[in-house]
DNA sequence: GTTAGCACTCTCGGGTGGAGAGTGCTAAAA
DNA sequence: TTTTAGCACTCTCCACCCGAGAGTGCTAAC
């Protein structure tokens, strides 16, 4: 494909212009890399690795810049995919343990984490099962004709809503009207609470139904949510001299599209996945790249990680360290929320205090 | 204070200028606004404002622009507080009405809703009461040695925590443990819960001790928790010419901060309060307009709404706006999660289906 | 008190011109 | 055949200047 020499040249160019954000001239990189032959033959060499199409002018008398195809050579054939250092490793699982309590609170918080790891943004998807079930229902009554309804669902999540009823309905009928439901419709998914034939009074069927819709929209809604850390990382570099640029970029981060950021068909059901540059379809997209990674369990409940910044990145460090934080997170996961993770069966011994 | 001429002509400036962020020179005002006296007279006046505080000078040959003194003045004295326009009124409930199902959800669409009716950033937390009381609290087994605490506090704010315990427990056992904490602490506060001498087995005194920590944590996270919008609304402003500007704009409004950007212990119990540029402590705030209204029951469950835009905004338009939104806000508050909204003891007459 | 006239000041945009960086080509050296 | 030195050429960037335009402040007349 290229000649040693070209691609070491490829891989020092890239190096160099992920450092500085400039083009790179055939002088440069002669001396910054003490290389044993002169200028002009690195600029024979360049020129033809422009022709392949793996670096670029961005006019005549300028340095040359990685192209999307250089970079793409370099991920797959280049770079060596280098470990993190174990105090780096550390140092995150130490942010980690001081996740908050609450489910929204951490996965948050890794976005946090991976933002300030890899100095981009990155976004982070709560986990998610195919299809959801009821594991618990509650209702809480706060006024009269009003009751709070608090789903428990399947791998901790929990879901809340405010239900009117046309008229008062007292703490006793509520607790028989859950407890009735609970038995009824406990471990289904909305669906099939929705074909259920079980026998309801009618209220009992205005509150299945609130919940059947819930769920629905749990499942529906899919990887909607998401937390979107370190866009400030991203717009403090270079490239973003313009504020026009910034403001491209904020509309591609804006809350409403983060979860269409991810494409989801694209991405390898396992490891790490990276689409530089023009190689994502949604053109506003063209100017950056994305490393992307599922976490959790294959086949169980699952999310996907995001780091986004320019296609000049570090994409050693930053495949490094999603691949890291990315296997952290599964792991938390099966600890606390996996009902599989450990056998059921094994209640059978426990005693209690 | 001043003669009236002269605050006429104040009144235009700031009207000009909010219109077209361009300094103002005494021609211009006088060919748009058909002034009786000439440019010479209106630079008469506008000396005498200078001097007296009211509007500035950018450079010598500039136009004039309003200072923090006089959009103060503006506000306090020129400004007629108009009423929203009944369609607009319209417009906003309507958008109230598809309102989410989580608590969360719909705070987070009031502060798009504001945002998008004034045309600037809106930050608006979540409502709070001063102090939380447990109403009530379930236990959910997830694994052998872990379960979901799921605890319901006044005003149907729910928390969620996942619990490891030192050996497996069976979820009759967690049954019984949430029993009797329902029992012992049902509408205490987390410090009553903490200093509650009741009877408790090891097991129960390890749930009750995380119980508490939530409560205290949710009381004093307090307004930590708060949504932000429309921020590209105001970064597409002229006045972000350069990045820079940007940066420091997204710096003030970075998640962490966004609690900190009210200065709750400056604003009036009731009713909109104005922080014009640097009347905010803040340095950072000094280029920005605060617009600041509580909403909810005074002496109850109660949030605040906050408009941040340049100290250049239609104060008029954004003041009736958050008034009404507040009101809005306040209303759907005292429908959906009030429990003193309605009477308790109407319980008693009602009958259920 | 108001107005016209006018000199003055400052910004902004366009144009110019050199410095600097880097290229591509050619011809000689290895 | 590959590598290198030399050199003309290209393009950007920045500093500088200049004139147009907008607006002011002052003065003197109405």
């Amino acid at each position: 494909m290229l000649t040693e020499r070209r691609s070491q040249l490829l891989r020092l160019i890239i190096s160099e212009y992920v450092d500085s954000a400039q083009p790179v001239g055939s002088e440069t990189i002669m001396r910054r890399f003490e290389l044993p032959f002169s200028a002009a033959t690195i600029r024979n060499e360049m020129a033809r690795l422009e022709e392949e199409g793996f670096i670029s002018h961005p006019h005549t008398s300028a340095g040359r810049v990685p192209s999307d195809k250089g970079y793409r050579y370099y991920v797959e054939a280049l770079m060596q995919a280098r470990d993190l250092p174990a105090e780096v490793k550390q140092t995150i699982r130490h942010q980690f343990h001081q996740a908050g309590r609450e489910e929204d609170e951490w996965i948050q918080l890794s976005a946090a984490v991976l933002a300030r790891a890899v100095g981009n943004a990155a976004v982070v998807t709560l986990p998610r099962t195919a299809e959801s079930r009821l594991k618990r229902l509650e209702l809480v009554g706060i006024q009269d004709n009003a009751a709070l309804l608090v789903l428990v669902l399947q791998q901790a999540r929990v879901k809340q809503q405010v239900l009117l009823f046309p008229e008062a309905v007292e703490q006793e009928q509520l607790a028989s009207i859950a407890n009735h439901l609970n038995q009824a419709f406990s471990s289904h998914t909305g669906g099939e609470i929705g074909r259920s034939n079980a026998q309801l009074t009618q209220i009992e069927w205005h509150v299945a139904n609130a919940v059947r819709e819930i769920m629905e929209a749990a499942d529906r809604g899919g990887y909607d949510e998401a937390y979107l850390e370190g866009v400030r990382n991203v717009l403090q570099k270079p490239e973003f001299g313009t504020s026009e640029k910034m403001l491209n970029l904020l509309e591609v981060l804006e809350h409403r599209n983060l979860a269409r950021l991810i494409p989801f068909s694209q991405i390898a059901a396992e490891g790490v996945t990276v689409m530089i540059g023009s190689e994502n379809d949604r053109d506003a997209m063209h100017e950056y790249s994305l490393v992307v990674s599922p976490y959790g369990n294959p086949d169980g409940i699952t999310g996907a990680m995001a780091v986004v910044g320019p296609t000049r990145m570090d994409y050693s460090q930053t495949i490094s360290t999603v691949r890291f934080i990315a296997g952290v997170m599964s792991e938390m996961l099966s600890t606390y929320y996996d009902e599989d993770a450990v056998p059921r069966e094994l209640d059978q011994d426990a005693t209690a205090s």
